[in-house]
RNA sequence: GGCCCGGUGGCGGAACGGCAGACGCGACGGACUUAAAAUCCGUUUCCCGGCAACGGGGGUGCGGGUUCGAAUCCCGCCCGGGCCA
């Protein structure tokens, strides 16, 4: 289209461009300015400008996983959030590591590999350099210098080192610590540890006591055992060690799988191909012997308490009872030789063991064949064999087809339950586990879901021995029923009555509430509606209420007698239909030396196990969900083992200086699929070259350790490297690593944690953080690391979730092409249902930071993404808003250039007192904000500045600069720009942070609010140092209030200083 | 089922136990413009009364409680999300 030359407005938009907001230009000169300046680098330790006097402060993002596809908005949360951090801590004097790198070994980049046939190497080092130019794109002052793959061959190099270093150590539970081998070693060489039974350490009792009675009966003494046995001690205790575990194999895939890669129905999640269990010889670590200082370390960090709980659950560390069931002998089936054999189980509720009416073992339980008579073996056997290849979650029954059939078999033989001396039946069935416990549980079907469901399914007999306060109070019923005769003019109504008197009043006697029953049975008020009539009381929780109207009321109205009788006999729970879980007071509990009745169920745990214990039927026992970790995968893309296999069986660890292991270059590195769960597994690095697999040391020939290690190596200890990313003599140089790793308290004190701010997604929460630690206790332990936790303080960001839309067969169709129309989604003309997702590929609603950049500048994505909201929280991504912050930057920009005139707004003369005050006001809020990470409320206070700016023809430079600082961390190329402007010669990132002063705060004069009875009804404004009588004489003085408390008292008036006043009138 | 987190206008969200709804989006009205975009100014919790300045009342998922005063603290419930079973 023609355009006229002679508009003068558009003539002067074009002579001044170079005076807008010209973002684009703005932030590609500023982030080739930071890499050209190595503006960011963080200086260690013995480097040329290293300040010894500046305080550390460490801020991590958790490294992302370099995928093909690049980033979304959703990704660069956290890493705008610690970014903002690390610019706010360099203006307070910091020196500030903030690194970023890439967690690159792992499946999808073999998955791709396998199924386009380029090798991972080159995937993973395209979508690096994309990932970084992206980053880079956001200008975040990452240490760019720093960066690091976990898939280098430098990097990899440490973390088979740090491998070794757990297969060098073990776990002295004496000193609750990681020690080496070697230390070990001498220990036994000294006799101050002995050899067990089974292999397991004794210790010696203290110096001198032996040489009078000799070491304990049954161990033996180091130089007692052969070499083997020697080895195999040792091998036994290391933290890296190999053993034959049930694992999840998928023969398809060639692989073992994770529980959490396995469906509920025993099928890869990835492919859908069947999972079978069997045994394999796997590398494990040992995570299980820092269980309680990974527990009770929890309370040195700073992390959310959800993260922390959730770490609790993991470990999920119980006290209960090992408790010794003896086997009882009858005529059939038993033998002389397993006399004075015990079945142990571990238990969590020994006070429910009146209630054990049968046992079970897990299918692997090493008695069964003693216990099963010859005539039950075949029965029993092929049990056993079809459950050996059952998944974990098939026979847990975490589905609801597998829970209805609780298969098991019944061993036929019997045990001995230790507090009643009842013969109770042994069975077999796949729900108990060998790996957790002892492999064995008392079953009590009438408080365990579990145990009720397959008693139900055996005919097993179910005996109540706790009940919680409703129904206790229906048994107090019943009990004072028998004793006393009377004619009840309706018997569910009265016990309906009865239990509601009990549940109101619970500290009142049982007596009392008889009492009022009868009272109210005599005076013909007794509830017409028995389920109303408790169900309906307010103090009453769902449950116990569901439990009422569910359970009680309807037997009650049917056949009070039968529930009677029920109650008397300890069998109500069987005729509610379920297990009661719940904490309670014991029943029916007591044999002639110990009685549990009425004890509320922690007392009632108490002495049964302080019985046990003197009876030696058993001991108080803590117990950890927490299992050993499965370190092995047979696939290629991992770090490579530092193991060899010896011809004779002999494990053999590289030494130190052969590290690195490379990974041999392959062109087929898919892993052996095969249709045979029995076909031994066959890695992909079997079909590495000989020169590779085969190693000849010391006369031998060796065959490398073919498995490779699970991806969460690799992320265990990057923090680590960071410190010292080239270091080639250590992990990261011991100087640089006590430098960056020991954070100070305010006192002066070190803290726990390195890493001084760690911020990531919380699906990390329990794997990666508990893994980590772990590492990084070892490394602790073993001197390698100066402190006990690596992550200081942990922040959990939100996800940015966004719309989805479905079209009307219900498939996702790109949101970015749905237009609405009158509250209408259309998509093509056609009407599409709006949904609601966390962003990404498969919800087609991923938007990317490239789009969101060119068209409104980084400074712009920075600023919507920090302005959407609590950090902490998931919040909803909408392209459409981001226009208020853009606008805020463009005002913001006019108030300092006049762009029509192609000048500078600021002048060197003083600011008006109300726009100072405002400024420190603002100060003040943009500080508080960054200290609490609440960036949202930080950018409303800038724009609320701002908004008092706009319009003026000039900006005083006192108020120009702190704003410049004040906006720089959360947008900083638009600030280096105008700092340029204001006339500074090199970049703000080093400039102090302004400071506010609390003087300018104080108003001489306060606005009070005036409330009467609580409800606003004026104001009144006093001096600000006005004292309470003063301001009550004003407020009173007020005619609008006046007129509000005409014709009443004032009775009090409350005189909140600074905030409000309210009057008490009557 | 257990535990954890959350529920505030049309929307995202502010609010040391003290004026609920800052700030932004959207919407509406106006200015500028031939027009649109951009920009600027104003209105915007709901209900009632008033031409209007304004006045009255309700209101932070629901029901109770503590308090002079509760979005905020306590108890119970409902709904949504997460983790574990």
């Amino acid at each position: 289209m023609l355009q006229s030359p002679a508009v003068a407005p558009r003539r002067a938009v074009f002579i001044l461009k170079g005076m807008r907001y010209d973002f684009a230009a703005i932030e590609a000169r500023w982030q080739a300015y930071w890499a050209e300046h190595g503006t960011f680098a963080a200086i260690n330790p013995g480097q040329e400008g290293f300040d010894p006097h500046r305080p550390k402060y460490y801020v991590l993002d958790m490294f992302p996983y370099p995928s093909g596809v690049g980033l979304h908005v959703g990704h660069p949360l956290g890493y705008i959030a610690t970014d903002i951090v690390a610019r706010y801590k360099r203006m307070h004097g910091f020196n500030v590591l903030h690194p970023m790198g890439y967690d690159a070994f792992g499946l999808p980049a073999e998955q791709f590999a396998v199924e386009h046939g380029v090798h991972p190497r080159v995937t993973t080092e395209s979508n690096i350099a994309n990932m970084t130019r992206q980053l880079k794109s956001l200008g975040l002052s990452y240490d760019w210098g720093r960066s690091l793959a976990t898939t280098d061959v430098e990097y990899y190099r440490w973390t088979q080192w740090i491998f070794l270093q757990l297969y060098h150590a073990w776990f002295d539970p004496a000193r609750g610590k990681a020690r080496s081998i070697d230390k070990l070693r001498q220990l036994l060489e000294s006799e101050r540890l002995y050899v067990g039974l089974d292999g397991d350490l004794v210790e010696a009792a203290a110096p001198g006591l032996d040489a009078l009675e000799g070491p304990p009966v049954g161990v033996r003494k180091w130089h007692e055992l052969s070499p083997a046995e020697q080895r195999c001690v040792i091998d036994n205790q290391r933290l890296a060690y190999l053993a034959e575990v049930p694992v999840n194999w998928c023969p398809a895939l060639g692989t073992v799988l994770a529980n959490e890669e396995v469906t509920a129905d025993g099928r890869s999640e990835r492919g859908n191909h069947p999972v079978f269990r069997r045994p394999l010889r796997q590398w494990m670590l040992r995570i299980t012997a820092l269980a309680e200082r990974l527990l009770s370390d929890l309370d040195l960090v700073d992390w959310p308490e959800p993260i922390k709980l959730m770490q609790r659950n993991w470990i999920g560390r119980s006290e209960g009872a090992r408790v010794e069931f003896p086997l009882a002998y009858d005529a059939h089936g038993s033998t002389a030789e397993h006399a004075g054999e015990t079945i142990v189980v571990f238990t969590t509720r020994p006070d429910t063991i009146f209630g054990a009416t049968y046992m079970v073992l897990a299918p692997e339980h090493p008695l069964i064949q003693a216990i099963t008579p010859p005539d039950d073996w075949d029965r029993v056997d092929s049990y056993c064999k079809a459950a050996a290849v059952k998944s974990d979650r098939q026979r847990q029954g975490e589905d609801a087809s597998a829970s209805k059939d609780k298969t098991g078999v019944f061993t036929g033989a019997y045990a001995l339950n230790p507090a009643n001396n009842q013969k109770i039946p042994i069975w077999i069935a796949d729900y108990v586990m060998m790996g957790y416990g002892t492999g064995a549980i008392m079953a009590v079907p009438a408080h365990d879901q579990r145990d009720f469901d397959f008693a139900k399914a055996h005919g097993l007999p179910i005996h109540d021995v706790v009940y919680p306060p409703i129904l206790a109070a229906v048994k107090g019923f019943f009990d004072r029923l028998d004793e006393e005769d009377v004619e009840l003019t309706s018997p569910a109504g009265a016990l309906a009555f009865f239990v509601a008197q009990t549940l109101t009043h619970p500290d009142a006697e049982f007596g009392a509430a008889w009492r009022k029953t009868l009272d109210a049975n005599k005076a013909g008020k007794l509830p017409a509606d028995p389920v109303k009539a408790v169900a309906g009381l307010p103090n009453v929780s769902g449950a116990d209420a569901e439990l009422w109207r569910e359970g009680i009321a309807p037997l009650a109205t049917r056949d009070i007698r039968g529930l009677g009788l029920a109650v008397r006999q300890g069998r109500l729970v069987e005729k509610l239909g379920h297990a009661i879980e719940a904490d309670g007071a014991n029943v029916h509990s007591a044999n002639e030396f110990v009685t549990l009745n009425g004890l509320p169920t922690p007392q009632a745990k108490q002495a049964i196990n302080q019985w046990l214990t003197a009876n030696d039927y058993g001991r108080v026992q803590v117990q950890y969900k927490l299992r050993d970790w499965l370190f092995s995968r047979q696939r290629y893309w991992g770090e490579p083992f530092p193991i060899l296999h010896g011809p004779d069986g002999e494990i053999r660890a590289l030494n130190e200086s052969d590290l690195p292991v490379e990974l041999p270059a392959m062109d087929d590195f898919r892993p052996a699929a095969s249709d045979d769960p029995h076909a031994p597994p066959q890695p992909p690095l079997a079909r590495a070259p000989e020169s590779w697999k085969h190693v000849h040391l010391d006369g031998k020939l060796y065959v490398r350790e073919l498995n490779t290690m699970p991806q969460w190596a690799g992320s265990c200890w990057y923090y680590l490297r960071f410190c010292d990313p080239k270091n080639n003599e250590r992990l990261a140089g011991r100087e640089a690593e006590q430098y960056w790793m020991l954070s100070k308290k305010p006192d002066g004190s070190h803290h726990a944690g390195g890493v001084d701010l760690y911020v990531g997604g919380a699906e990390h929460a329990v794997l990666h953080l508990l893994y980590a630690r772990f590492w990084h206790k070892v490394l602790f332990d073993l001197g390698h690391v100066s402190t006990p936790e690596p992550f200081g303080r942990l922040f959990n960001q939100g996800y940015i979730q966004a719309h989805a839309y479905t079209d009307s067969r219900g498939v996702y169709v790109p949101a970015d092409q749905v237009q609405e129309k009158d509250g209408q989604f259309l998509y093509q003309g056609q009407p599409v249902k709006q949904e609601f997702g966390k962003m990404g590929k498969s919800l087609k609603n991923a938007v990317t930071p490239d789009e969101i950049c060119q068209e409104y500048g980084c400074d712009t994505l920075r600023l919507y993404e920090m302005y959407l909201g609590p950090l902490d929280q998931s919040k909803v991504w909408r392209t459409r808003d981001i226009t208020g912050v853009h606008r805020f930057l463009q005002r913001l920009w006019r108030v300092f250039v006049d762009e029509e005139a192609g000048k500078l707004r600021v002048v060197d003369t003083p600011a008006p007192e109300n726009l100072r005050r405002l400024l420190h006001k603002t100060i003040k809020r943009v500080t508080e904000g960054m200290g609490t990470m609440s960036f949202n409320v930080a950018i409303a206070a800038m724009i609320e500045l701002n908004n008092e700016l706009v319009g003026r023809e000039t900006l005083e430079r006192e108020l120009a600069e702190p704003i410049v600082l004040c906006l720089s961390p959360m947008a900083p190329h638009v600030a280096e720009e105008l700092w340029k402007l204001l006339g500074h010669t090199s970049s703000l990132s080093r400039e102090k942070w302004p400071t506010y002063d609390p003087a300018m705060l104080v108003e001489d004069q306060v606005e009070y609010p005036v409330q009467v009875n609580g409800k606003l009804r004026g104001r009144v404004t006093v001096p600000a140092d006005a004292d309470a009588e003063a301001v009550e004489k004003a407020v009173l003085a007020d005619e609008k209030i006046a007129g509000c408390v005409a014709g009443k008292t004032v009775k009090k008036v409350i005189v909140v200083p600074g905030k409000l006043i309210n009057l008490v009138v009557g």
